[in-house]
DNA sequence: CGGGATCCGTCGGGATACTG
DNA sequence: CAGTATCCCGACGGATCCCG
């Protein structure tokens, strides 16, 4: 099976099989990261353990009982991982997995492109928005 | 200013103000590829131009008014290019600009993780399912 | 062929209040 | 402190019909 790159760069004739494939990749991915909060909460928690309080500060905009759904699905598809302490009050610490650090390093990338290319993107907004009401 | 990786990796006390950076762009990026066609369509369309028809078969499940959708926005964007030829019946094509492909690159990384950890990805979800279901 | 216009359902996500 | 439980709304997205 031809990897992703290879579809993106070299999308042929041939491969419709491999976009499909692709298809299936970028569904699961969209439905596991791409929500609203999650790649924040990946970005806020770096490599160090957290607490709740913590996370919720550091994360603008955040109300608990999104932080909470979105800790919960990162916990379930085995990116965070939540270690409750018994005291009192109760300590919860949340950390990133292996799988997790793998993430937030691929992110990397994306976020890189989004910070070179914001000026330009809306730049290119304006453009878009002035010409349609000018047609218009 | 930090990139996004020192962000993620080096999270400390000081830097809060960079993560609220990074608030901002992750928002602007999940606002702009975040939906659930996009990263598709992008794929979909690698680095040579293809009409709309061809597009709408290559990717299984999406119809006329979403791929359209898409395609405006990304054009919006000045991630893709879109060239009508002034025939009849009318023939329009799609193609991605230079900041297009550069993101088609940068997408790489994550579905390259998505498709190493899917696996685990989906075993954890069971692990986790089956614990919630014991505990209740 | 390549759309635009309209209707409508669902569901992500915000505000608020309560709890161990 | 770290959640859970409700209520609610607006936007995203699907189906359908129409058009140059």
């Amino acid at each position: 099976m031809d990897p992703w790159y290879k579809i993106v760069t070299m999308s042929s004739e041939a491969n419709l099989e491999s976009v499909l494939e692709a298809n299936g990749v970028a569904r699961q991915l969209i439905g596991h990261i791409g929500d609203k909060w999650s790649l924040l909460v990946i970005a806020a928690l770096g490599h160090e353990a957290q607490r709740f309080s913590r996370l919720k500060a550091r994360i603008e905009g955040i109300n608990q009982r999104m932080l909470t759904r979105t800790l919960r699905a990162l916990e379930r598809d085995g990116i965070v991982e939540r270690n409750v302490y018994p005291t009192s009050p109760p300590t919860v610490e949340y950390v990133l997995t292996r799988m997790g650090r793998d993430l937030s390093v691929a992110v990397t990338g994306i976020c890189e492109w989004a910070r070179r290319n914001l000026d330009e993107v809306e730049a290119s907004q304006r453009l878009f928005d002035e010409r349609a009401a000018r047609r218009i």
